[in-house]
DNA sequence: AACAGTGCGCGAGGTGCTTGCATATCGTCG
DNA sequence: CGACGATATGCAAGCACCTCGCGCACTGTT
C-alpha cells in the first residue's frame, strides 16, 4: 500500500531529487535508513523500474521532434508483427504505439533539423512493411516535458 | 566534442545501466575515475540533465495511455498562453507540444481506466481555456517505450 | 491486557564516489 | 626535428554514502 510519504518520494525520484537519502529522508520527514528501504521496497515491488539519465536533446544536437501517423495496408497478425518488429530495430524511433480510432500507429522519432528528417524518412520510415499511409507532424514548441507520473493515492 | 567513449556512456545511462562507475568504465574501456570524470563533464555541459527514477505506470494504477488533439478557438497571444499556463497546472497532464499543421496542441494524459479518463475529462481538459474542439485517442497498446535518444556522432 | 506484526531510528561496517598527483598521448610551435 | 603545452588517463587515499542488524515504539488483534 503506497502512502503518503511514498508518493512523495516518487514524486521526488521522478523529478530528479536529491540522491543521498538523507536529504530525501528530510524532506519526507524520515530518517535515511528508513528512507532507504522504502525506495527499495518500491524497487522490490517493480514500481521502480529504473534510474535513468536525462538528457537534453538540442544539447546532442536533435532539435527536431516528430509525430509520424502511419496506417497499414492489412491488419493482419503477420503484417503487424513485420510492422512491429521493424520499428523496434530502428534506434531513430523512440516510441510507437497503437492507437484506437482508425487502426493508426503513432511514433515519435528525433533528429537534427529538417533535412535530417529527409534521410530519417528515407532511411528508416520508408523501410517500414506495409505502410498505407503516412502523415508527420512538427513539435514546433514543447509547452511541458514529461517529467513523470502523478502517483495516485492507495495502489498496489 | 563527444566521442565513441561519451556516446556509449550516454547510452547506458539513459537505458538505465550499472551505477557503480566502475562497472560503467569496465563497459566503455575506462578506469572508474575517468570514466565519473567524463559523466561530469557531461553533467557540466548540460548534456545530461538529471537522473530520475523510472516508473511502471500500471503498478501505480496508471493503465490507460491517452493522447489528446485540441484545436483553440482563438490563435492570440493571450488565448496561447492562457491555455498553456493552463496545461502546466494539471499534473494528471503528462506533456504538451504545440504542432504544426492546424495549429493544433497535443497533449498526453494518463488515466486509471475509462471512467477515470472521464473524471480527467470533466475536471482537467474541459477547463482548459478556449478550446474549440478535442478529440483523443487511446493507446492500445505501446510497442516501444521512450529508452534514450540515439547519440548522434560528434556534437557539442 | 498481552501479544504478534509492522515500521522506525541508531550505529557499525563495507562499498563506491571524489580528488590530487604523476604520467602518457597528441597537436602545435619554435 | 625536438620541445612544449594541453588534455585525458590511471592510481591511490580520504571521505561520503549506502547497507543491514539490532532494539524500540506503535497498532491492531485475540
Amino acid at each position: 500500500m503506497i502512502d503518503r510519504i511514498d508518493r512523495k518520494l516518487l514524486d521526488l525520484l521522478q523529478r530528479g531529487g536529491p540522491r543521498p537519502a538523507a536529504e530525501l529522508g528530510e524532506a519526507v520527514g524520515l530518517s535515511a535508513s528508513a528512507c532507504h528501504r522504502r525506495i527499495r521496497a518500491l524497487e522490490a515491488a517493480g514500481i521502480i523500474t529504473g534510474y535513468t539519465a536525462r538528457l537534453a536533446p538540442e544539447r546532442i544536437g536533435l532539435g527536431l521532434d516528430v509525430f509520424v501517423d502511419i496506417s497499414l495496408t492489412s491488419q493482419s497478425e503477420e503484417a503487424l508483427t513485420a510492422f512491429e518488429s521493424a520499428v523496434k530495430s530502428f534506434d531513430e524511433i523512440l516510441e510507437c504505439q497503437l492507437l484506437s480510432g482508425a487502426s493508426d500507429y503513432r511514433l515519435r522519432v528525433a533528429a537534427r533539423n529538417v533535412a535530417d528528417f529527409d534521410r530519417l524518412h528515407r532511411h528508416c520510415l520508408s523501410r517500414l512493411p506495409g505502410v498505407a499511409a503516412m502523415h508527420s507532424a512538427f513539435a514546433l514548441r514543447t509547452i511541458k516535458a514529461f517529467e513523470g507520473y502523478p502517483v495516485p493515492a492507495g495502489e498496489a
